[in-house]
DNA sequence: TTTTCTTTTGAAAAAGTTTTAAACAATTGT
DNA sequence: ACAATTGTTTAAAACTTTTTCAAAAGAAAA
């Protein structure tokens, strides 16, 4: 879960960022000027702040000072008008990761929000292949081989497949997959796991008993059952 | 290893240069007037020196000037606060490479001076050829060839098949691609990746399923798939 | 400037995937 | 053995993603 924090002092703006923001899973929180940013701050975690330069009681600029002054390494975007006093706004001086020039368009601003967050929190990419006799598990190339000959898998069922590989031994109940697999806002029903654990058995051969029924929870995975 | 030089009087804007920089993978050296920056060359190398030309002791037109009397052949990128436009003119014409007006993004900053050692600094890898089967991609000329016959691709095409090529067997995201393909302020349509993979497709031929299909993923490039 | 080629976009068609509901089978507890 | 519960299978409907196409916009060349 990616959290932003957007100050602005204009309703309208914050709710037209966090509407396109949350479209692309971001949780947003939102803080009418400087003062309010900086005590939502003190007490929460931001991956990201995107702050208008313009805002009454305590403007952008003073705000960001103060962030930075605090020692929060979180990465802000900055938000200027057209013409606005441009000189000092993208200046690296105030530590500013990036600036928008309004009117920006939703789809320059997740952009931007993307590479910042790109650059500044690199996560760890599990290029691992997993191995489990000869079912190879390749995250990269988004394939599954069995025995040297590759395996054609749905979306989903790759998914299924490399959560519970990846979660040896552990089982799981539906819901709980629904909620890690599927998103965790997705509302379906319990059987969609079931179908999708069919097929991937279907799919997987003489593996398909590596994905384990365990009565009354749900599944899990289980490479000792092998032969 | 690409080193660059910062040379500017104020420790806190070389500072954040720097951080910007070593985050791209640069290692960086700072001097803070131009006398420094020449005593610095005299015994190390540089292969990219970003100045500003406001500084106590030696200006970094001063400066500029005696480096390449020195024939230091270092490309330059010069720092210019907003208004000073004669000096923009004059620097160029003095023998720096690009300019940035302050205040600028860190955005800017990285993007500017990637642009110029990608054009003064030739890359080895880019001396490569890549042959997969009938298919040879030649970076250095540019130029595609399969079975021994120039294919004639746009720009955006070879970049395209350069960048899935060199990251074979790896799936990429349409965001990704645009991401790594187009410009870093390119803030387009997934589909636009759909049509340049069915151009190069068309051209590619018989080789036309190098390019697969990830679905619900993107695009990567497989030479394994020649019938 | 005009022409030509390249790039981008949006919309519709095609291909493929996911979900649901309902019928069926297996397991457990009494 | 029976009822209750839990898991599996099936197939069709709903949905997504990819491909294709055509036209508009943008660059580069003539």
């Amino acid at each position: 879960m990616i959290s932003v924090l957007i100050v602005d002092d204009e309703p309208l703006i914050r709710g037209l960022i966090r509407e396109h923001l949350e479209h692309e899973g971001y949780v947003c929180n939102e803080a009418g000027d400087g003062t309010a940013a900086l005590s939502y701050l003190e007490s929460n975690r931001a991956d990201m702040i995107i702050m208008d330069i313009m805002m009454p009681f305590m403007d952008g600029m003073t705000c960001l000072r103060e962030i930075r002054r605090r020692k929060i390494e979180t990465p802000v975007i900055m938000l200027t008008a057209r013409g606005e006093e441009y000189d000092r706004i993208a200046g690296l001086e105030n530590g500013s990761d990036d600036y928008i020039v309004k009117p920006f368009s939703p789809r320059e601003l997740v952009a931007r929000v993307k590479v910042v967050l790109n650059r500044t929190m690199p996560k760890e990419e599990n290029n691992e292949k997993m191995v489990f006799g000869g079912l190879v598990i390749d995250t990269a190339s988004h394939t599954a081989h069995i025995d040297g000959k590759e395996v054609a898998l749905t979306p989903k069922e790759f998914d299924l497949l490399v959560f519970l590989a990846s979660n040896r031994g552990i089982a799981f109940s539906r819901e709980k997959i629904l909620q890690k697999v599927w998103n965790y806002d997705f509302f379906g029903e319990d059987r969609t796991v079931d179908t999708h654990v069919k097929m991937l058995r279907g799919h997987l051969g003489d593996y398909r008993d590596l994905i384990f029924t365990v009565w009354g929870v749900g599944y899990k995975f289980e490479p000792g059952q092998i032969g």
